[in-house]
DNA sequence: CGCACTCTTGACCGAGATCAACATTCGTGG
DNA sequence: CCACGAATGTTGATCTCGGTCAAGAGTGCG
């Protein structure tokens, strides 16, 4: 299978929705007609936060975000780190109020799209209801995952578990070349991710690296042991449901 | 508000979905004219399994599921305890290859239903849609506040958490009285779905009971302190999502 | 060039895991 | 209706993974 390449290939949330379901032209150009507003924010600041009534979703055009709560006892757990093409408040579209924060990690141009403007989308072509219906679901895969990793895995596997999705996902948005990657997120982040101590965090990459399974400096990723990083995090790509383009990414 | 009677009221889909929002008769008799195959099965068996690729999804009519995941070291996570109006692998509809099992803890009473038929309610009663979509959202949301309980709240918290939320969702169905209900869950499940080990749980709970913030015996949980309960469970019900429910039951 | 953020290292600690009995409950068939 | 075996719950002893604390080393930005 192959496209045309056309301007609808630059779009991300095209790009995003087409890894699972092609679409046709005459939905391409709906989306690429939606108003959508443009907004460039600096990094480790709030879009969203926990409890806010939104009027629109957002989707993320540049730069790596994260979805995270606080609990009582002040401590952040980070539920998602959202990547180019992503829609990560599209639940808002149906669910009053936010359950979660959401903010950048880099800084990302994020593009504001009015619930209106996105319900008048789904009521004129179903299967693109379909498709974003879709997107929320692999959301909801990805934090099944996400709990078994933290629930369930030692520290060790459990970041190479984060490491093994971060890239792949990467990959399929074509924003990895050979399983290296920008990594902006900082120990903190991965920690909070992770369920772990910063310091913890540090000495598990430390581990990974001495072992050769990946180098890490200066916010660049490398996988060095693709194999051998998957299976330290038993990871199995199968909860991202990314179809055909599984083969290809992971 | 206030509903009439009906037959309505005694299906449970129809009143899961309408704690959220209102449905029409035109509606609810869409849903009663399903096609359903009600089937019972006994206590921990497996309903779907991870990798499965199912051609119907299935509601909880009674009793008392779970889905989990087992890791590449044999350890079961978890992911959801599902209740009586449940439908636990409604994701099936859009993806193809299921991400987890679901399995029974007590006997259950399910309802299959074939995908084509919910596909039609779909296209029929956007409504509908609408509504089915945000029952997901709402799973997502549960998967949030999971990760976040697992992974950065202690064990005390922790167990305290998950005994709110299950009882506070039965509370909605109307499956429980006073703060107390049955709970069929071992504390295997519990261990399980808390990410802690059997033992660690035993002494949780008996810690819960020795500050008499509940009574559990022979499947029988009872909340003595529901606001203390709350409080050291860190719990707050908004990620349920309940709307005007809410006041009602947390 | 200096201050703040991030990363690293070492020492120590503790929540929760593991192991190993033992007790209790429950379901099942005799 | 009872008995018995399996599943579930309980307890104590011990261990360990990962947390906490504290200090220092890089790094980068204004």
């Amino acid at each position: 299978m192959s496209y045309l390449f056309s301007a609808a290939d630059t779009n991300p949330i095209i790009r995003k929705l087409e890894t699972s379901l092609p679409l046709s032209d005459w939905e391409r150009e709906a989306i690429l007609a939606l108003p959508v507003q443009e907004r460039q924010i600096g990094a480790r600041q709030d879009i969203v936060r926990e409890g806010d009534r939104p009027t629109r979703s957002f989707a993320i055009l540049d730069g790596v975000a994260c979805a995270f709560k606080i609990t009582g006892e002040a401590k952040r757990q980070i539920l998602a780190f959202h990547i180019v093409g992503d829609i990560p408040d599209m639940q808002s579209l149906h669910l009053q109020k936010l359950d979660m924060s959401i903010g950048t990690i880099s800084p990302c141009k994020v593009g504001f799209i009015q619930h209106e403007a996105l319900e008048e989308l789904c009521s004129r072509h179903p299967r693109l209801t379909h498709a974003l219906w879709r997107e929320t679901l692999v959301a909801a895969s990805i934090h099944r995952e996400w709990v078994t990793n933290v629930g369930r895995r030692e520290a060790y596997s459990r970041a190479s578990h984060v490491l093994c999705e971060f890239i792949v996902r990467l990959r399929v948005m074509g924003l990895a070349r050979d399983y290296s990657c920008e990594m902006p997120m900082t120990q903190e982040d991965l920690a909070d991710s992770m369920g772990l101590s910063i310091v913890h965090v540090n000495r598990v990459l430390q581990e990974l690296r001495r072992r050769e399974l990946i180098e890490l400096r200066q916010g660049i990723l490398t996988v060095l042991d693709w194999q051998g990083l998957k299976e330290t995090g038993d990871f199995d790509p199968a909860y991202l449901h990314l179809g055909r383009a599984e083969k290809a990414a992971a």
